[in-house]
DNA sequence: TAAATATTTTAGATTTGTCTAAAATTATTT
DNA sequence: AAATAATTTTAGACAAATCTAAAATATTTA
């Protein structure tokens, strides 16, 4: 029935189902950099991954997953959110701490597991940074959220995702005690450097970098 | 620092763990067996793991796992008991179905992981088949009982321990009078469900199925 | 558009874990 | 204790996933 993949092969999957959501072609060097490896062993998992029609592609013209590279991308990204959300609801973990931990038990196979999860944890939505949690078919729940850079001045929002789960951008989140759910608005925009200045609920108002301001993603309250 | 071990090294010290309390000299067949796999492979590995310190072995002279090895082995089991008690107390999982699942999470390699699942579940010390679960320290919690699916027919026992202190499972030894302390016997054992028959000291006898005598323990009594 | 540069693929090696078949060693029998 | 049987190890091969170095192709630039 259903194929088996390797871990390896899975983590080529997950990887090019991420780049290709904002590039309409995949590239080699793009891979080899987000897994950390060389160009030379990209093509040949890339083989490997067309033979077993998860991936459409053809030599140097680029490549993307096929519809069934796609369903199992999504059913990996599920197992990784469920668990994050597993890890911070549960396990009082931070949300800067779950990341590889999520790498390793995105992997369990049990579609039984995984589903049990789900229902343990009360069917949750979104993940610990704000990404949206498919569900058991592989739908994506809707979100109609902006970028923070966009938001109109002094409009209530709430925080609802991050752009990226790097160390580096959760550390400064925690400092300026920004998380999902922190409700805000925006009170200026500095033209010279783009940079804004926000305002918490309940806090004064700081500067912000346009660079974090794009990393930040909100949903505009209707106060 | 702690060296890294691949999942089929962890699969061999752990086997070897399990052979070696009962057999004194583990040996080079018995393994291939438990392993699913020939005696010429699990002989590359035994040079491995004697290389990497885990294994006192000899050509032909037979093999147990060195101190370090053990360690190494009692962590595992430790995961995997640990994920076999999430299974079923959390998920609802079938005691019986349990096992395969816990074989895969129990490599998942974060000490933190499991330590706080550990504190999740309320430090439980036998998992859902009556196994004890070592703690982070890898010291097995003693144990002087057995379990009352192993009691010999009509000798008097008295309930020394539950498996688990799951709401489910202390509602249904409430209802049946149940509690440390509390003497009986068994009185028939039948094949058919692994179903048992007990009386307790002063009451007429009943029946309690096999998964509730399994989650039992009892310390017989010289009568 | 031809040359220079960047990207991608191929060729051939390496590591891990496995296998089969044959040789070496140990254990059992008669 | 010699012959037979069982077990264990070695030798050599293979598949998966990776690598380096070189060749092929595509893109950019002058």
């Amino acid at each position: 029935m259903s194929q088996h993949f390797s871990i390896a092969e899975e983590n080529y999957i997950k990887i090019i189902y991420h780049l290709q959501q904002t590039d309409d072609n995949v590239n080699t060097n793009e891979v080899a950099a987000a897994l950390n490896t060389k160009a030379a062993s990209v093509t040949d998992m890339l083989k490997k991954l067309k033979q077993k029609k998860i991936l459409n592609y053809e030599k140097y013209q680029g490549f993307r997953l096929s519809e069934a590279g796609e369903k199992i991308a999504l059913a990996i990204i599920r197992k990784h959110r469920l668990w994050e959300f597993f890890l911070v609801e549960k396990l009082q973990f931070g949300w800067d701490e779950v990341h590889e931990v999520a790498e390793e038990l995105e992997h369990i196979t049990s579609k039984k597991l995984i589903d049990r999860l789900d229902v343990f944890l009360g069917n949750p939505k979104f993940d610990p940074h704000g990404d949206p949690i498919p569900d058991s078919n592989g739908k994506l729940p809707h979100q109609p959220q902006i970028n923070l850079i966009d938001l109109a001045l002094n409009k209530l929002a709430e925080v609802s995702a991050v752009g990226s789960q790097s160390k580096e951008l959760l550390d400064l989140l925690k400092h300026k005690k920004i998380r999902i759910g922190t409700q805000l608005e925006v009170n200026k925009k500095f033209a010279f450097d783009h940079s804004i200045e926000i305002k918490i609920v309940g806090q004064t108002s700081f500067n912000i970098s346009q660079q974090l301001a794009q990393t930040l993603f909100v949903k505009p309250l209707n106060k």
